[in-house]
DNA sequence: TCGATTTCCGTCACGCAGTGACGAATATAT
DNA sequence: ATATATTCGTCACTGCGTGACGGAAATCGA
């Protein structure tokens, strides 16, 4: 957990060091928009209790509510070098599934402010409407994927509705593990992605939402 | 196609009469929007156009990318009835089908302008991010539906993800169906819809993919 | 030690989206 | 003529996001 106010340890770079850090600002930002509200946290806010500018907030996010989304950008790495190492022999939507599962497997440590992050993302609506930037490059990963294994160009309807049926999936398992607290998250990407499989057959889904619900009750007494 | 200037028939209500429509609005930011760009294209720009003023329109519309979605927000209310008519004897996916692809049957004299805004809704960035509020009801109307089907309240992980992935299908159809002026809307509808009922299955999917390819080249030369 | 260079920062000014308050304009009803 | 209802315009304001420009603080080279 980096909270580190100064500044990271200066590796001998030239110019002048840096004020504050991305993290930094990060951590503000999130603490600030729980607290009160992100409609009600203005940048000059966050920037002033990191003791820069306003002006230095945007050098770091291009806006208010891309301070959210650093680690989510970051997963489309992950979920892209998952697919790839795949063997051909794998279902395509099993394999789907599998690198997603495996991009989402986040230490506990770092579950609270996941939850957090979340949270916000789900319920402002003045949040929800960035998210279409960021999940684009998410889509395309899925969708490239889907691309090669059906032999079809990657902005063609079929990958293309892979990949955004893929992360509709996924969000629909975000905001359910965001608001409860009763299971993992990824058992719940597993439960979304493979119902998404099963072209969402009733009878596949009941009898998958009934394992999901006994994993639950288990798991809250144990 | 209204393009009545003054005022629409005073119906012989009380009170000052509009000094525009909501139409009227409407079709000078399409006009305006694809013309000189989204982003280039002010509030006052428009407002002076109908000879009104900025916050007049804001009267109108919520914001400014709200005045192209007034026709979206009204298909929810047609899908809504039209899921409510389907027998019981439909399975789901082939209800949720249906429904959709018959609220989208447009007339001929509808299309361009359409057309039109799905092109702005799927290219500028701004606009992408004004997507979630209007899709959010959308899928609800799916979800709703799936948690009938499936025996659980609507807010659970597989009626919510139905309701996303059902919609994100939907959204490839329509930027493929937006980019290339090749088939029916309908016919991408169908086909993106039938890919989620079948799991996308590659198999199937390829299997679709060709037939729609013949159905496409088949209507590029009659 | 002293400039040169590099990097980050702050200030200022600006455009535009969106909101709230308030009174004026224009219609009908009595 | 007066009251009432509805729409509109003006004004002032907050806040996001951008561009330009010079200053601050570090290292590097002589």
């Amino acid at each position: 957990m980096l909270t580190g106010k100064p500044v990271d340890v200066a590796g001998s770079r030239r110019g002048r060091p840096p004020g504050t850090s991305r993290r930094e600002l990060e951590l503000i930002a999130l603490r600030l928009f729980t607290d009160q509200g992100f409609d009600s946290t203005t940048i000059e806010q966050i920037a002033a209790e990191a003791g820069v500018s306003k002006r230095t907030f945007f050098r770091y996010f291009s806006s208010k509510a891309g301070v959210l989304w650093s680690e989510f950008d970051r997963e489309v790495d992950t979920i892209r070098a998952a697919l790839a190492e795949v063997p051909a022999t794998v279902p395509m939507m099993d394999a789907i599934r599998r690198a997603v599962v495996t991009a989402n497997h986040y230490g506990p440590q770092d579950v609270p402010e996941l939850r957090i992050r979340m949270n916000l993302i789900s319920c402002v609506p003045a949040l929800q409407s960035s998210t279409a930037v960021h999940y684009d490059a998410w889509e395309r990963a899925i969708s490239d994927f889907a691309a090669t294994r059906i032999g079809q160009p990657a902005d063609s309807l079929y990958p293309l509705a892979v990949g955004r049926a893929t992360l509709a999936a996924c969000r629909a398992a975000y905001d359910r593990w965001s608001t409860r607290a009763d299971a993992d998250l990824t058992f719940y990407l597993d439960a979304a992605l493979a119902a998404v499989a099963a072209g969402f057959d009733p009878a596949v889904v009941r009898a998958s939402a009934q394992a999901l619900n006994e994993h639950v009750s288990a798991r809250a007494a144990p």
